[in-house]
Formats: C-alpha cells, sequence, structure tokens
DNA sequence: CAGCGCTCTTGACCTGCGTCAAGGCGCACA
DNA sequence: TGTGCGCCTTGACGCAGGTCAAGAGCGCTG
C-alpha cells in the first residue's frame, strides 16, 4: 500500500472520512461516494493559516481531524477568537453564502485533516440535497445561539463569571471534572473577552478558595462545580 | 368589501404579502399560493409578547408590517437586545431546528403585522424549495456575521466606540445622516452592551464637540460622520 | 391643554478590570 | 537532560464606566 503523505491515500478511506461528517450524513452511500470525488483532502501543520482576513476563499473545508481556530482582528491589533472547530466541524460558509472577502482568520490548532469543497459544487449539494442544507441550518442555528450567549455573558456576568461558565462549560462537553484547555490560557482570555492577566488572577482566585485546582498550564480539576456555578 | 380586521382580508392580499418576503423570493407563483394557503395572518398591537422565554413555540413568524425586538433576560433581570426586525424579516426559527424552548423574547415595537407558519410546513418547504432553505442560509449567515461584529465591538471598542459605530450603521442603512432611532436609547444602550446613562453621557459629549445634534428623544443629526468615524 | 408617567439626563462615587512592567516556570528543543 | 523561549503569573496603578439617586423634559391621554 502505498502512503503519499499519511493521510487517506485512496478512494474507499476518503469516503469513510466524508460519511463520518456530520453536515453528510442524511446522505446514502452514492451520494457519498459522489462527494468524496469531487474533495480535496490534505493535511495541514500545527499553526498554519488557511486564510486570512481580505482574502477571498470560496471553499468549504470540513475538519476530518485536527483543530482550527477562528479569530478577527481589529484595527488596533485586538485578536478575539470567535470560536475552536474540531473533528467533523465545518467552517468557511460564509464565502459561499455571500462572496466577499473573509473577515477573520483560520489557523490549525494542531496538525489536521482538512477537505476543501469548491464553492459550486456546494451550491449544487445544498440545492440537490435539501438534507445538507437542513443540516448546515441546524449548525448555524446553533452558532447563532451560542454567539449570542457570548453577547449576553459579556454584558450580563463578569469576568469571573464567564471563566467559570467556560470551565463547566468544558467539563459538561468532556463530561469529566479533570481536563486540558483545549487552546492557550492567552486564547481563552480573547474568547472570553478578558485580559490574560485578568484570566489568570481569577483562576487563581478559584484555586485559592479550592474551586478548582491548576496543573501545568492547560490542565484543570474542577473541584466544587456548584459553587463554581455562581462565582 | 368586507373588512374584518383591517388587514389583508382575502387570499389576493395575503399571496401579495406573501410574495414580498425575502424568505419566498425565490418561489414561483404556484409556490407562492400554496404557502398562502397555510399562512395564518395576524395583527398585533404595539407592545404584545409574542413568546418569551421557556415557552415551546414553534412557528416561525414573518413580519410584514411593523418591527419585533428580540431580547434576553438573564437571571439578574439584566435585559440584553439581540436584534430588532422589520418588514420583510422572519424570526422564531431556532424552534423549527431544535424544538426546544425558546431562550428569548419576542415583542412588538409597533402595530404589527405578522404571519405564523407550522413546525411541519416549514420544515416540508425547506425540503422541497432549496431556495427557501438557501435564503434561510443567507439570512443566518449574515445575522451570524452581525453577532460576530457585536462579540468583537464588546472587547475591542469602547464604549464610545460602539455607540459611534452603532450611529454611522443607522446613518448608512437609512441613507443619510439624520434620522430617528428605532428603538428607545435605553434598548440601544441594552443592544450596545452600555448602561443608559452611559449612552446618555456619550451622546451628550458627541453634541458638545460638534459631531452630532439631539432633538426630542429620538431624532439624531450626524454632524460630522468623519470625525465620529475615530471615536 | 393640562397633567402625568416614562424616558432620559445629570451628578457623585467607586470598583473591576485593563495597562504596563517584571519575573517565574513549563515545555520543546537539542 | 539541560536550556532557552514564550506562556503565564504577579504586582502596582489608573480610569472607564457601572451604580445609586434625583431631577428635567417629552409626549401621550383624557
Amino acid at each position: 500500500m502505498e502512503h503519499h503523505h499519511g493521510h487517506a491515500d485512496n478512494a474507499d478511506e476518503l469516503e469513510k472520512l466524508v460519511a463520518r461528517v456530520p453536515l453528510f450524513s442524511g446522505l446514502n452511500a452514492d451520494e457519498i461516494h459522489e462527494i468524496a470525488g469531487r474533495v480535496r483532502p490534505r493535511i495541514v501543520p500545527r499553526g498554519t493559516q488557511l486564510y486570512g482576513a481580505g482574502e477571498v476563499n470560496p471553499y468549504l473545508r470540513i475538519i476530518h481531524t485536527g483543530s482550527v481556530k477562528i479569530y478577527r482582528l481589529a484595527e488596533s491589533g485586538h485578536e478575539q477568537v470567535i470560536r475552536v472547530l474540531g473533528a467533523g466541524d465545518f467552517f468557511g460558509e460564509k464565502a459561499l453564502i455571500s462572496p466577499r472577502a473573509a473577515d477573520h482568520f483560520a489557523v490549525t490548532l494542531a496538525e489536521s485533516e482538512v477537505c476543501s469543497l469548491g464553492h459550486d459544487d456546494i451550491r449544487d449539494y445544498l440545492m440537490r440535497y435539501p438534507s445538507v442544507a437542513y443540516t448546515m441550518l441546524e449548525t448555524l442555528s446553533a452558532r447563532l445561539e451560542s454567539t449570542e450567549d457570548q453577547v449576553s455573558a459579556m454584558t450580563g456576568e463578569d469576568a469571573g463569571g464567564r471563566i467559570a461558565a467556560y470551565l463547566l462549560g468544558l467539563a459538561e462537553e468532556y463530561h469529566r471534572t479533570s481536563f486540558e484547555l483545549p487552546i492557550t490560557k492567552k486564547d481563552v482570555a480573547s474568547y472570553l473577552g478578558v485580559t490574560p492577566e485578568t484570566l489568570s488572577r481569577k483562576l487563581t482566585g478559584f484555586e485559592d478558595n479550592g474551586l478548582i485546582r491548576q496543573q501545568g498550564h492547560r490542565r484543570i480539576d474542577i473541584l466544587d462545580a456548584e459553587a463554581l456555578g455562581h462565582a
């Protein structure tokens, strides 16, 4: 068996990858086959910028493995992390829907396998396979809700409250109380709309009060979720 | 001619209304006719709550005339205005996509004519008319972008900057430099994530510096858009 | 057209968090 | 297994803007 780049190197492998993508979960084997034929898989190393603000980039990207950070940059240089995506997630859909320059950056946080689907292909699928459009609606709707949550939290809760809610959210997502932050603390701070200094101080405060424990730079144990809930 | 409630009282009128809704702009006359047959039009007075957080409300609402404010309420009682919708806009789509209780409130800001479309009907249209799904994707994508803008602005710009950007945005939307705020200043403040006091002070500051002029409670004239841009 | 209510304004105060600046420490590299 | 770089932490300080409290003016209703 030939290994070109260490990733899925034949049509079968690729079809399996495509079949696992939630966006295509409503499609049958033939349809998956068709899409797999149009897809361009690519392994990208950690820290690669897939595209940046200002670029016109009419591809829908699908993450098979790894993770990607989406962020914006204000003229002031202020970086705002918008979301972090993982296996099965897609991004770049805005370019398909309104063909303007991107307003954000996409960079890999780890070595990742990412597929690209061209503008015309995806438009075609959206029209032919309503389930694809429907799943995309579900996803965008969920993203919209979570972004609205971010806005509410930004004005309704203070820094400590947002940080506590974020940690509890991670715990719920991972189904455990001990976990590693998926991104650096600097990025967590940006995502939550606080400075790294404030994040550090609040976490130390939580630790002093016995609500959490920190190990190394990323590991967090939640010791008292209840109390953290009303922090 | 009979007037039941002062609004569209026959199928013809209703079809014209439906045809003007952007969501259905890709449909032909027969399809419009079908949808018009399923729609429940209703005139609601100003200040009516259409639904609230916690309610399960599986209807897509379409605004023919008037305007509707969408907001959330934190446990603290803090009100966060999420968006304000006008003629041609739809809302309530989240309930269709994931049938959970609403997380927000919808209240009319003026007497409004609003149509409701049931869960099953809309799901059916989404599957049968890809253009409806596509238009909805466009809309959600645009909303997502503007909500992401809100998040960026919340952390990247100070109160004055957000207020200035908001005024300039209104001016652009209305294509003139003199206009009335579409909502009360209290609501503007909530939307921008500041207190009414801060909004008032900043506006007075702008006025003192000759950037704007205020008349009554709602009318704003932008005198120096350029300078307001780097406020 | 008069009265009232609600929105908005203004003032005084104070605190949370951003900013700037300097170490400490863990991780990846050799 | 060192070692250095970048991430993170800690400290001191200042101010933007939130809070509380009162007063003013607009616009709606009768």
